[in-house]
DNA sequence: ATGAAAGCGCTAACAT
DNA sequence: ATGTTAGCGCTTTCAT
């Protein structure tokens, strides 16, 4: 900045007002500043504007697990808008589902002083996070709840939408269901394996068949095909999440039975039949809201937004 | 961190040692400082540090316009593992496909001194890059090439690829084959437009529906079910990336006709018999380790990685 | 083993 | 309309 300065005879004052579009510059001098600025390639340095004082980066973060899952890409397409029309700037980070990562990523950008954080957690502890929520980061959690925090948070009832998936097969006669659900430290997973508990309870069937640990639509196909292969295999299963609604369909499709299924979460050209999910662009609209609400300093509680779970069935290809 | 040090009764210095693990700190001191700095809840800032010459930011950007499209998810999570194993963090940002929003995202980035962006552009001019190139940021072009800048570039082969697709349709004895592209803008679009021209005019055939500017299903399912609904209706489709491949596919089934579809890029569940595509990841791969050339520094023209397309049928359910 | 001084690039507050 | 001063939080260099 000070060789702009030089460069336009000016001191480097003059060149920050032009450069921020503040008053009380001369034409003249604006207009050589701007050319010297361009003439050397100058790129103004936001890290030592930021360091100033009650700067603010307008910068919001959304950290989540696995950014190739389509259903957190709309959730981080649907926050990117809102955080756009608000004037901020949304960096994305993925963690591969490690809480490791998670921790080095948020640490990271908590040092860099972005001014808020939305975060789908894998962590079990969120403790670390409290000083800088009192200290006033805003930070807001997104489709699985903090542990031993008291935070925002933006959920889907998974617990109803486990047992409504359950139910609607039972209602269907089905009396040998199979789950499949993701990683026993991802909330979702275990609050819908839960709901499913719940509604086998009552009808008090014993499940035979949960495996928990499927992240992937691979191992999701392999499972299930292990399961179709069994002497008295299920006639029905509930798949926990898209990408293991995806395996299981192709399993079944595969292996030509006519196992009913329901899945979670929608891909999009997903041949399933009977679906549950919600509206994550919502979900992730509301939490950006919730940020901005913590950053425009409203002073409230921790509030929780749950939203329902939808179940649909798909007729002749049309919902 | 002065309130840091003043509570361990040591200088900033000292403390700067001891949350770096720099040698020269007696562990009685180190300990001194550590609690002190738990106590008040300390934070370093990355910001000022960065803000000392010669440091990195240890961060690469990845700009993006859609990151609702699994596409560009998969590629984002490709370089985000690269990144990771070279012990950089990868900053994802989503541009809606506006080159204004493009630009204003990676001056931003610039300012914020990131080491090196890896960029799927929609712009149609590159030029005010050219001095951060010179001065020595890594810049990788990735899916679309720059218009008037020479950088490292990593593509598909797309015009071949529209070509192929085409081509595939027409040995099988379709004459009437539509097409239907993203946005003028996209690189990608155009490629594989004027391969289907290719294609069509060594067979002589001139064609009669084409449509550009598809960007969402709902567009491409709309824009087939008119075409369908004509008097003369093509036989065959030839869809121009995955979205439009997903509602062109459903405007197919839901019309029960058995008109024929080859379709550019994956999505997870696609119905698609006919694919075309490229291994997404291994092209985000690639562009990493090009970023990370040139961060090393090592000194060679810009390259250009050109990656094959390749067809595949679906065979009941089975590639 | 520890500290003091200087300065990274920028801007708010106060001159001129 | 323009410049000077000082300081943001940190680390490099050079003392002690």
């Amino acid at each position: 900045m000070q060789d702009v300065a030089n460069r336009a005879n000016v001191s480097a004052m003059t060149v920050s007002r032009v450069l921020n579009g503040l008053p009380g510059v001369s034409p003249a001098t604006a207009h050589a500043v701007t050319t010297a600025a361009e003439a050397i390639g100058y790129r103004k340095n936001e890290l030592a504007r930021s360091l100033r004082p009650g700067q603010q980066s307008k910068t919001i973060a959304l950290v989540i697990g696995d950014i190739s899952n389509p259903y957190y890409g709309v959730m981080a397409q649907a926050i990117e808008t809102e955080a756009r029309n608000a004037g901020f700037a949304l960096v994305i980070m993925s963690t591969n589902e490690e809480p490791a990562a998670e921790r080095s990523r948020i640490n990271d950008l908590l040092a860099r002083r972005v001014d808020g954080v939305i975060l789908v957690t894998c962590d079990a502890s969120h403790q670390y996070l409290a000083r800088d929520l009192e200290s006033g980061v805003a930070i807001v959690f997104v489709d699985r709840p903090p542990q031993d925090l008291k935070a925002d948070t933006v959920l889907a009832n998974d617990r109803i939408g486990g047992h409504a998936a359950t139910e609607e097969l039972l209602l269907r006669g089905h009396t040998s269901i199979g789950y499949l659900g993701d990683y026993d430290h991802v909330h979702t997973a275990t609050e819908r394996l839960a709901g499913f508990f719940d509604a086998m309870k009552e009808s008090a069937i014993e499940p035979r068949f949960v495996q928990m640990g499927v992240h992937t639509r691979g191992v999701a196909e392999r499972v299930v095909r292990g399961w179709l292969n069994a002497n008295q295999p299920p006639t029905a299963l509930v798949a926990g999440n898209n990408l293991i609604a995806s395996g299981a369909q192709a399993a079944v499709s595969s292996m030509a039975v006519d196992t009913e299924l329901v899945g979670f979460d929608f891909l999009p050209d997903s041949k399933l039949r009977i679906r549950i999910g919600h509206d994550v662009a919502a979900l992730g609209a509301r939490a950006a809201e919730r940020l901005f609400e913590q950053m425009a300093g409203v002073d409230r509680e921790p509030t929780t937004d749950v939203f329902p779970l939808q179940i649909s069935r798909l007729v002749d290809g049309v919902t």
